[in-house]
DNA sequence: TATTGTGTTATTTTT
DNA sequence: TAACACAATA
């Protein structure tokens, strides 16, 4: 151990010197006081994080004290990875996550001091959107005139700018809803609570709330972490930035990263401001500039460079890079956006099949997720393998989300949401009269729905049928919280899934996607081995965004340009570059100035993605809505210098699609070779035959994870009765054991 | 209560 | 286009 730690050391202090270079070295060296690094696209960002929280550890400081927040998942393990390789083990209790899931980590610590309970579910947008539904029945306000989402905006706005309700003064008050919005908030705030839950802006929203109120709980974390560091700082808001202030006040070791450049959530409430004014923020805050460009070519990083100075706002940098000047940028005019995913598939093959590039290095950036379907079309049908990042996220298919709720009921029965969701999923025979009656006794008692549903239960207020049904229900809930302690995380959701007759559901479903909703419950199945405890399991899928791609499969990636921030690949592909796509419309009408230097940004971030080939296309027509509409080029590629790029004109030796196809579907340019898909989440289960699928019989040995070594006693299809050493007889799935 | 049909309406970006 | 809400029917 002490060993390890030497070497360490040695290869620290060594490296600082050899790996990085002087104005690296300032950021990491000095840990003490505030500190802004301004670090431009590819300027080893990431890095200078990562040694400097490697150079606070070896200065003899515990992991423990040092706090280092991200904005994704994503971001916060890739920084794990890398400080568990500069300093090893010696990085473990390092608290490093998402401002998300940090904030909950701290919410369920103190969670009384906001009326919760420490296990308090975290509810997603859609169950928000539910929550806001009911309480505008409630108050009897018409959801054609007034959209509930709206509402929902404005209450995420004021969680975002850390607004608690009592906190919302008459300015920050939009008319909606009849004058009622702020009514709305204190209610949902409230309902949120008798739920014993909290939404994504509470988990930091919370936080601020109990530090305010006790001051001595703020005291030890300020005590606590000596160190804070943030990641891209120019995308925190208000709420953020208030919780980083108040644990920073006392020992004022902040290091913030970022690059104004590259903020692009403002419509999420990130605020430029809080870079732009960090000195005053942390008076004596030294500032250092990160402006060596380590990524891309001179043509692609002097495009990128031009376009952004035409942004006002900005502090300002001038990145520059040693690297050679590379291919100029190759803009592309094309028909419609039929032959932009054409002319994109045919670079790709030519890329791949002469100058033999890996399909890993090669991304599709796209301004909104729609545009990401005319991809897959094409290149499913040209077998081009490809996934789609952040497009229908995993844990929010239906299939899943259903499941989940069973779990959430099962560990918290008052968890209504969850329950709401399945109670007549598969259908029970409860409709929404019964619902109805079930949620005014809730409210009228002010408990939840398990608990009227068995006070009703008690008092005979259901038709014989649906009292049958609904005793059930609570019964078989009741079973499998049971059932909890002696199974494993998988084997326990496996077993609700098969007993609550959701699987049996989908395999009579004869509709075509019914198989692979059940190969996605296969593979939570599989996602839910890693995890110990439910609460565990629940949590993560709460926080997470995408079941994480370890696949280093070759495949083309494509999302959007927010999704691809952090990213780089050698070739980058940034199509749809036309007005009203991008820069969008909405973003202009909605924020003029403002929307389109952001938009500008995010042209920025999608440039500097790129290494060494750069690809921007822009359509003459665009299928929107299921109807095309003509469009001009993007007053972006005109920002861009003349001699950084190339133009490819297409009527050339292609086959230039006739303005006839305009209104029809039926013109297809391209050959239609066989249909191929790549890339759906497919892992295959073998189906489950008459016997066990695993091949055990009667007394064969076996091995458990959980319950260690037995022997088969007896077995129904896949379901085995065995006896373990020590632990008695259980009921166990085959696939959980293993033949000894 | 479940199913089918009709009309309307939205597509920015996400932890 | 496609998802969704709502009304009309079985």
């Amino acid at each position: 151990m002490k060993n390890i730690d030497t070497m360490h050391e040695y290869n620290i202090s060594n490296s600082l010197s050899k790996d990085l270079n002087e104005a690296q070295i300032d950021a990491v060296k000095q840990i003490d006081g505030p500190l802004l690094v301004l670090a431009g696209a590819g300027t080893g960002k990431t890095k200078v994080l990562t040694y400097r929280i490697a150079n606070i550890l070896m200065s003899g400081v515990f992991p423990s004290q040092i706090l280092a927040v991200t904005f994704t998942n994503k971001a916060a393990k890739e920084m794990s990875n890398r400080v568990v390789s500069l300093v090893g083990e010696r990085s473990e209790g390092l608290w490093l996550g998402t401002f998300h899931s940090i904030g909950s980590r701290i919410l369920r610590r103190h969670a009384e001091a906001v009326g919760l309970k420490s296990n308090f579910t975290i509810i997603d947008t859609s169950d928000q959107l539910r929550l806001i539904k009911q309480i505008f029945s409630d108050h009897k306000i018409d959801e054609k005139r007034w959209d509930p989402k709206k509402q929902l905006h404005i209450i995420n706005t004021w969680k975002d700018r850390g607004l608690t309700p009592d906190k919302v003064t008459a300015n920050d008050i939009i008319d909606f809803a009849g004058g009622k919005s702020l009514e709305i908030y204190e209610d949902y705030q409230s309902r949120l609570r008798t739920l014993n839950a909290a939404d994504f802006g509470d988990l930091l929203l919370h936080n601020i709330t109990i530090f305010n109120d006790n001051p001595e709980i703020l005291a030890d974390y300020q005590r606590k972490f000596q160190y804070i560091l943030v990641d891209e700082y120019q995308d925190t808001n208000v709420g953020q930035y208030l919780w980083l202030r108040l644990l920073a006040q006392k020992n004022k070791n902040i290091c913030c990263v970022g690059d104004d450049d590259q903020s692009i959530y403002g419509w999420r409430g990130a605020e430029v401001g809080n870079i732009l004014r960090f000195e005053r923020d942390f008076p004596g805050a030294n500032v250092v500039r990160l402006e060596r460009n380590y990524r891309s070519t001179s043509h692609i990083l002097s495009a990128a460079s031009n376009l952004i100075s035409k942004n006002s706002d900005r502090l300002g940098k001038t990145l520059w890079t040693e690297d050679n000047e590379g291919d100029p940028i190759k803009l592309l005019l094309t028909w419609d956006d039929k032959e932009e995913a054409k002319q994109i598939a045919e670079e790709i093959e030519a890329l791949q099949q002469i100058k033999r590039h890996s399909l890993n290095n090669m991304a599709i950036l796209v301004r909104a997720s729609f545009q990401t379907r005319a991809f897959e079309e094409c290149f499913m049908n040209r077998g081009i393998p490809y996934k789609v990042i952040g497009g229908l996220r995993f844990y929010e298919r239906m299939e899943i989300k259903d499941i989940i709720s069973y779990i959430r009921v099962t560990a918290q029965p008052d968890d209504s949401l969850a329950l709401e969701r399945i109670i007549n999923t598969p259908k029970r025979g409860i409709g929404p009269t019964t619902l109805q009656s079930i949620y005014e006794t809730s409210r009228l008692y002010g408990i939840s729905m398990f608990e009227s549903i068995k006070l009703m239960l008690s008092e005979d207020s259901f038709k014989p049928k649906i009292a049958k049904t609904l005793s059930d229900l609570i019964k078989d809930f009741v079973r499998w919280g049971e059932l909890v302690k002696d199974m494993t995380v998988a084997e326990f959701t496996e077993t609700i899934a098969k007993e609550s007759g959701y699987i049996s559901m989908w395999k009579q479903d004869s509709s075509l996607e019914a198989q692979g909703r059940l190969d996605n419950i296969k593979e939570l199945f599989h996602a839910l081995e890693e995890f110990e405890t439910i609460e565990e399991f629940l949590e993560h899928v709460s926080l997470i965004s995408d079941i994480d791609n370890l696949n280093q499969d070759n495949m083309v990636s494509i999302m959007t340009l927010h999704a691809a921030k952090g990213l780089e690949f050698d070739t980058v592909f940034l199509p749809g570059w036309e007005e009203g796509t991008f820069p969008h419309q909405r973003s202009i009408d909605e924020s003029a100035k403002t929307g389109l230097e952001e938009e500008r940004r995010l042209a920025y971030v999608g440039i500097t993605r790129a290494r060494k080939n750069l690809y921007i296309l822009s359509a003459a027509n665009r299928r929107i809505y299921g109807q095309y509409q003509s469009s001009i080029p993007s007053r972006f590629i005109e920002e861009l210098p003349q001699e950084n790029i190339e133009k490819i004109n297409l009527n050339n030796g292609f086959n230039f699609p006739a303005p006839s196809s305009n209104f029809e579907d039926g013109a297809n340019y391209s050959p239609k070779p066989s249909p191929y898909a790549p890339t759906k989440k497919t892992t295959s289960f073998s189906k489950s035959g008459k016997t066990s699928p695993e091949g055990f019989s009667v007394g064969t040995k076996v091995s458990h994870t959980k319950f260690g070594n037995g022997i088969v006693l007896n077995f129904s299809g896949d379901q085995l009765e065995i006896a373990f050493e020590g632990m008695g007889i259980k009921k166990v799935i085959d696939r959980y054991v293993k033949a000894v």
